[in-house]
DNA sequence: ACATTAAGTGATT
DNA sequence: AATCACTTAATGT
């Protein structure tokens, strides 16, 4: 078995080619840490405070962002390996409480960096500068996506872009979910998306059984 | 077999 | 499209 500081650098190169300096990856594999999370397993709940940035390096995360008020949700975005999550480089710095909440859909691992550190290296490394800013302009994209498609796009629309995400994001076209978590997810009622998901069975664009949806193509 | 949870449906607003 | 008030179907104990 190898170290894991060795393990970390073998990752980094495999899913985060834009970190390319030495001095940088090396400084990676010493502090960062490697750590596991289940399916369905909270990662971070709004109002706890971020003391790290995540790289993920395995499977899916859900950004979600919750009202103040009692229950609603909506997606923001979906994470994968060789992503980071945006939000937590602000929260870092201000040290604010979260104002998202991200869950693993399936198994993820994911490299922690300590905060101290990730505020020193935006100046030292012009790699990890980079790589901030380019992850804050996809997400922002991917949040201008949502924001769009909630201001112009009827439920239809927004529910193939949903089904679409995250079948990409987990690489499997079944879904293991209830229409309430959907629903959750979209903020909208749960007979809206049964209603929804019965008319796209009809066309034959997905197959549905308890608990879960298989997109066809 | 019974209870619980997910999903389907019609009516109303 | 939300909410309500069911019904039906699938699953767990």
């Amino acid at each position: 078995m190898s170290l894991p500081s060795e393990k970390i650098q073998k990752i980094l190169h495999q899913n985060f080619p834009q970190i390319t300096e030495k001095g940088l990856q090396e400084e990676i594999a010493i502090i960062g840490k490697l750590m596991d999370f289940e399916a369905g397993e909270l990662i971070m709940d709004y109002g706890s405070y971020v003391r790290m940035v995540p790289l993920i390096v395995k499977g899916c995360i859900k950004v979600s962002r919750e009202d103040s008020e009692e229950g609603k949700e909506l997606l923001l975005y979906l994470l994968n390996a060789g992503d980071t999550c945006s939000m937590s480089f602000t929260c870092c710095m201000l040290d604010k409480k979260s104002a998202i909440r991200t869950e693993a859909l399936e198994a993820t691992t994911i490299i922690g960096i300590p905060l101290k550190y990730v505020d020193s290296w935006m100046t030292k490394y012009q790699s990890w500068k980079n790589f901030v800013m380019m992850s804050y302009d996809n997400r922002l994209l991917e949040m201008v996506k949502v924001i769009d498609s909630i201001a112009f796009k009827g439920l239809d629309k927004r529910m193939e872009q949903y089904l679409k995400a995250i079948t990409e994001s987990t690489g499997n076209t079944t879904i293991s979910m209830t229409h309430q978590q959907m629903a959750d997810d979209l903020n909208v009622s749960r007979e809206a998306v049964s209603r929804l998901l019965k008319k796209l069975e009809q066309i034959n664009l997905v197959r549905l059984g308890r608990n879960q949806i298989t997109l066809l193509g």
